[in-house]
DNA sequence: ATATGTATTATTGTATACAATTATACCATG
DNA sequence: CATGGTATAATTGTATACAATAATACATAT
């Protein structure tokens, strides 16, 4: 499914500890020494440092002299990142409706065929999915990015995606909101297959309001 | 004028590396090699390898077995990263028409006094100060994605604002369009100082149309 | 000639040693 | 008790050595 060149240890190291700070599991303020990160993972401070500059790049740690301190994404921050991605989305949409190929749509209904089995499945056996549901929307998101043709659009949006994760992980754990995702994300992708941009960009913009407007009423 | 705390020889080279890849005098597909920007540059791989982090993060290079690819912004870049800016930074602007303080409104003048001066200058002398009033419109976009006191505006447009450089210098070489750009922003900051945020949202996206404009007259 | 295997080279990846800086603790002094 | 200064410790910054990997060149066999 992903490119496959031996992933370094920085890399794995940078992924984590995004992964870790976007989830909330290193909360706001606290400070990454170093010293410790390079003694908890097991590894020099080389792959370590690496790591940090790339975070640090992405605005999710802040240097000082004491170590990186987590910034993390506030409430406030999801707000505009909404309010940003209701205003981008679409067109991003619209254009990938203009020029999606085959190929495109058939990676992009794998995704959805995959979303709809794990919620059917809880549906049936009331199973908790929602990881592996919240990890296929964001795949599909990064696909519409992707099929838009667009580097602007996509380095724009994909990050401002990412960053919203551990919200959406939240939001995740609704059944009915999951349900509803991806009956909203299949309603895309059949605009996507007639190549209608009018009808993406505005089912787009629905999805991204919908989706923070169900963010919100949940974390007043 | 900006914080003072020691830049790393890590900072610089990200910076001009940074620098050098946006104006262009790195061309796309160039290969940076780690040892050869070494010797160039007198200082071990250490920071050299920590710069290429960050710029690896910021998608203008990446990283092969063979060395760091310059990649680069191309012309299809900078015509999506308008359409961006125009959907975005009139948002930004109103924002900030609301929540601008006094200070932040001085900080602002002096800006655009300093860009009157290098504007008027060229009218009086012919000189070129191109660099310096290109600069200073940077730095005016800078502060007004600060003061919308949005980190996630901030975080979007800036790096956009950036990667356009090598097309904006170009632009502010006709005085015209450097002389129209100015009345552009004197004209937004007079409704962030009369706190209109109706006003500096629409007259934010006209300096965008008319800025994208008057490169691609010119880019053909 | 083409393909294949192997040695060589170029380059990145990681660990470690040391330097520089900053923060902290503690003591002395008024 | 407050203040300042000095030693100590914690932390980042840089250089360098070595390991791992990937690319290249070249010789050999078919």
């Amino acid at each position: 499914m992903k490119e496959h060149k031996s992933i370094s240890i920085a890399d794995q190291i940078f992924e984590q500890l995004e992964h870790d700070i976007l989830i909330g599991k290193y909360q706001r303020g606290e400070i990454l020494t170093e010293l410790k990160l390079s003694e908890t993972l097991g590894v020099s401070r080389t792959p370590i440092r690496e790591a940090i500059r790339r975070l640090e790049q992405e605005h999710i740690i802040e240097e000082t002299s004491r170590g990186a301190v987590v910034i993390g994404i506030s409430k406030e921050d999801l707000f505009d990142m909404y309010e940003i991605r209701m205003h981008l989305e679409g067109l991003a949409a619209a254009r990938t409706a203009r020029s999606i190929t085959d190929d495109g749509l058939s990676k992009m209904k794998e995704v959805l065929d995959l979303q709809r089995y794990y919620v059917d499945k809880t549906d049936a056996d009331n199973s908790d999915n929602s990881d592996n549901i919240k990890n296929l929307d964001s795949e599909f998101h990064r696909l519409l990015y992707i099929f838009s043709g667009s580097k602007a659009y996509y380095d724009t949006l994909l990050p401002i995606h990412k960053k919203m994760i551990k919200y959406r992980k939240a939001s995740m754990k609704s059944h009915s909101r999951a349900r509803q995702s991806l009956n909203e994300h299949e309603g895309i992708y059949h605009a996507l297959e007639h190549h209608d941009p009018e009808l993406a960009q505005k089912l787009t913009i629905e999805h991204a309001t919908r989706a923070r407007d169900s963010i919100l009423e949940k974390e007043i």
